[in-house]
DNA sequence: CCAATGTTTCAATTAATGTTGAAATAAGGC
DNA sequence: GCCTTATTTCAACATTAATTGAAACATTGG
C-alpha cells in the first residue's frame, strides 16, 4: 500500500479549522455547543463573552459559512446553534487522518536521500 | 449548573487548529501521520507535495510552533514526525467540547429577551 | 578544504483576517 | 405609522499570514 492522501473533503475541512481556529469563534462554538438544541441569540453571545455585536455578527457568519452553526428567526430575535452533526464530521475526519483511524504505531523506515520515483 | 467555559487549555487548542487550517499544512501533517514513526524529511515532503523548499520550511515551522510535529536530526537529513500525543489531545478537546464529552442532546429553552443576570 | 546537496533565513510583496464606529435593516409594541 | 430594540452591513484601518527569489547555513563525501 502506497503512502496516498485523500483530498475529497479536504476544503470543507480546512474551513472549519480555519472557522473554529480563533479564540473569539472557538468561545462562540463552545458556548453554543454548551447550551445544546436550545441555542442562543446574537444578544446572548454577546453579553456573555464580551464580544462588540458588530464583531460578533462577523464571527458568527463564519462559523455559519463553514456550516458549524446554524440560525433561525424567532420574532425579533435570531436563534444560533451548534451543528453537531457536522462537528461530528470534523471530528470523525480528525481521527481518520490522525492515527490512520485506529492506531499510532508501526510503519517501515524510509531513506531520506531515496526519492520517490 | 451555570454554561461556562474552560479557557485554559485555549491558546494551545487555537494554535493547533491555526496550523491545521491551512491546505498545505493539514497535507503535510496527514502525510507525516500517514508514514508514522519513520516520518520524512523536507526535501521529501516537498517532492510528494510539490510545495516550494522554503515555503515548506515556513509551514513545518508553523507546525512545530504548534507542537504538532517535531524534527530530529539525521546527518544532512532532518527527519520530521507527526506528534500524534498531541493531536490525540486535540481531538479529545474537540471531542469534549464538541458534544460535552458523550451526548448532544437535551437542554432547557432559553429566552432570548432575559438576559443573563 | 572544497564541492554538492539539503534545509533554512531574509526581505519584499501580496493577500487575507480581525476590529471598530456608523449607518442600515428587520421585527414587535404602541 | 413611529419608536424601540435586535442584528447586520458597510467602509476603513491595523494586523497577520502566505508566497517567492535569493542568499545563507549545515552536513556529508571526496
Amino acid at each position: 500500500m502506497k503512502t496516498q492522501l485523500d483530498f475529497s473533503a479536504e476544503t470543507a475541512v480546512v474551513s472549519a479549522l480555519a472557522a473554529l481556529a480563533q479564540t473569539s469563534r472557538l468561545r462562540v462554538f463552545r458556548l453554543l455547543v454548551g447550551t445544546g438544541p436550545s441555542g442562543l441569540c446574537p444578544g446572548q453571545i454577546a453579553e456573555t463573552l464580551e464580544i462588540p455585536a458588530n464583531s460578533l455578527s462577523f464571527h458568527l457568519k463564519e462559523l455559519h459559512h463553514a456550516g458549524l452553526i446554524y440560525q433561525q428567526r424567532e420574532g425579533r430575535f435570531l436563534r444560533y446553534r451548534a451543528d453537531m452533526p457536522a462537528m461530528k464530521e470534523l471530528i470523525d475526519f480528525m481521527t481518520a487522518h490522525c492515527c490512520n483511524g485506529e492506531h499510532c504505531a508501526g510503519m517501515p523506515e524510509l531513506d531520506c536521500a531515496a526519492t520517490t520515483s
